[in-house]
DNA sequence: CCTAATTGATATGAGACATAGCAATGTTGA
DNA sequence: TCAACATTGCTATGTCTCATATCAATTAGG
């Protein structure tokens, strides 16, 4: 008697490991976001930095990567990309750092991903409507401090 | 008065998105099993393979990329790689596609890899001593499955 | 039987990361 | 003061993950 390979739902048994789950879910919230913020035409990262240089007016690039976890050298496209479509405008503080703040543009664009993101994260809780979303947070913190 | 730049702790509005907080804890434990996984040479995306191939054994290369998440394109060079090191085994079921099993070689390298992500999910479960691991595994499920 | 779907494969590009090194500048402590 | 040292922005480069488009062979279904 031939076995036809059906199509099969696999067993599987990392569906229970946190790093995998994390990973997953990171993924799909990730991919919301990116088709969200499309509508800008912001990545996630680009997205993240107008807010938070909105919130930091005259911090500098290197501040801006230590609290994003990205290193320097991966701050400079980011940086003189946002820069060239006249979102962020670089003032010298310093012989070699500039401090960075929103043009109108930028502020705008701020504006319209802040409100965005307030979607994005709303359409999520209403799946996490049984869950302790401070204790989610407080874990993921957690998390991300790392085991050391 | 001059102003001289000292080095801020920037004010973090984003540090509490979901999104934010789940891309950095992922981000962190991958980073910490990358690590522990370099005693075998193995990289998150294989071991986790391997341990996937070892629970179903017979399974096929476009129902592992199914059931992780990878697209068919990228599972060629993955499943070609472990087949080149020998930890992986096809054998011909379909005039198209292939069994794969785990090699006496590969089965070890499966035990090892399994105790390796226990012993770094241990880790990770001292430091979340204090949060119901059941729900945030519940919570990171539901936000994986998409909010469709 | 013929069309549609599936499988593995190739080629290719984008994006997030990492490291190493460099020139200019700032900070320090002996 | 001034000689180490650290920091900043930057270039160059490499890896890894993920995506799309396309292909030939094979299989499944109406």
């Amino acid at each position: 008697m031939e076995k036809p390979h059906v199509p099969k739902e696999l067993h599987d048994p990392i569906a229970s490991r946190l790093g995998y789950l994390l990973r997953r879910a990171s993924a799909t919230m990730m991919a919301d976001l990116g088709e969200a913020l499309g509508a800008v035409g912001l990545r996630p990262v680009e997205g993240t930095i107008l807010i938070l240089v909105g919130a930091n007016p005259g911090c500098i690039q290197s501040e801006l990567g230590r609290a994003l976890g990205i290193k320097r050298a991966n701050m400079v496209p980011l940086i003189a990309g946002l820069t060239a479509q006249n979102y962020l405008e670089k003032s010298p503080v310093d012989g070699r750092s500039f401090a960075l703040s929103l043009t109108p543009r930028g502020e705008e664009a701020r504006a319209r991903v802040d409100g965005i993101m307030d979607a994005h994260e709303a359409g999520f809780a209403r799946l996490l409507a049984d869950v302790d979303q401070q204790q989610l947070r407080a874990a993921l913190s957690l998390i991300a401090s790392g085991r050391d």
